[in-house]
DNA sequence: AGATATCGGACCAATGCGGTCCTCTATGGG
DNA sequence: CCCATAGAGGACCGCATTGGTCCGATATCT
């Protein structure tokens, strides 16, 4: 439903492959370990640093580590950090004036920040030590109301066949 | 952090627009009245309707109104329908090979799926016609699960105040 | 000093998204 | 009965973002 960048996927992957090590460890390793590619490896722990949720040792025998624990390290902060602070277009210039002020338009705009609260406090309930666990408990926010079809999730199981078009 | 779709933005305007009416209302009515330009406003009716979320009245005095009540609709099945299901990218073809049967990976790619399921819980809570109220009560996530010892998250609960009514 | 490894840029290619248009079909009104 | 209206369903294009690569500079360990 959401869009989910790649790099920010790696991002997750890379954090929680982190968060099963203790020393620092170079790009080249963790690019190999984990099948991403070395130089966006490289470009995705970048952002990590710059978000402070990983550390950098720089010169021979550097890499990188967490800047924290793994329990304390969310996903909602791994991801805000790769895919910035939403973008839900808020009212865009001139536009407001005509439509905005119109009728429902601003209104919802600004519930879409409630939205927003919603999914990110949805992530900030995940950290990378329950993401490291092979089987994430799952935060079960409260229950699932209406769901009609269409969106079966199977838990767990990785989907043998890509239906993904590369 | 997630990336939100302008059209799926145009998707939420509109179908919160169309809670606030009985009859059906043509796509010009609806794109003046939003401030959505007519061709785009049309292709994201459309898309809705195929998701069964809107009916349409063709002929004259025809237009678009909501299929079901505005109590009864989600914005997550609003979101789903423009959006598409989430695109996390699931293990790409050969790399699976290497990389996925290598460690983490496979592992963390299967709790992204429970990640777009908080995520999709949470958006099931709200209601077009929550949307439709000026301030949404949001939709307080209840959860706290899975978190022992050392895990401090900044996000605390959610702010079920009306942090900003504009 | 030399080797190693990150940092911080610039840089390019391609996918896809936002947006438009045109034709066809169905329905209601004159 | 015929025409105007209104949606369906395509094809289509341009631009922006994203995914990915490369380079020089800096810092650290042997």
């Amino acid at each position: 439903m959401l869009r989910i960048s790649k790099m920010t996927d790696y991002g997750v992957v890379l954090a929680t492959h982190l968060a099963g090590l203790d020393g620092p460890r170079s790009v080249r390793a963790l690019a190999g370990e984990t099948g991403i590619p070395q130089p966006t490896a490289a470009k995705v722990l970048k952002a990590l640093g710059a978000a402070d949720l990983v550390v950098s040792t720089r010169g021979a025998l550097g890499g990188y580590a967490l800047a924290r624990s793994a329990g304390a390290i969310t996903i909602g902060e791994v991801i805000t950090a790769l895919e910035g602070p939403i973008a839900v277009t808020e009212c865009t210039d001139d536009l407001s004036e005509t439509a905005c002020m119109h009728e429902t338009n601003c209104g919802v705009r600004a519930n879409w920040q409630k939205i927003n609260e919603a999914v990110e406090s949805a992530l900030s309930h995940i950290s990378l030590a329950d993401m490291a666990r092979s089987t994430l408990r799952l935060v079960t926010i409260t229950s699932k109301p209406a769901d009609r079809a269409t969106h079966t999730p199977a838990s767990a199981s990785v989907p043998s066949d890509a239906t993904g078009t590369p």
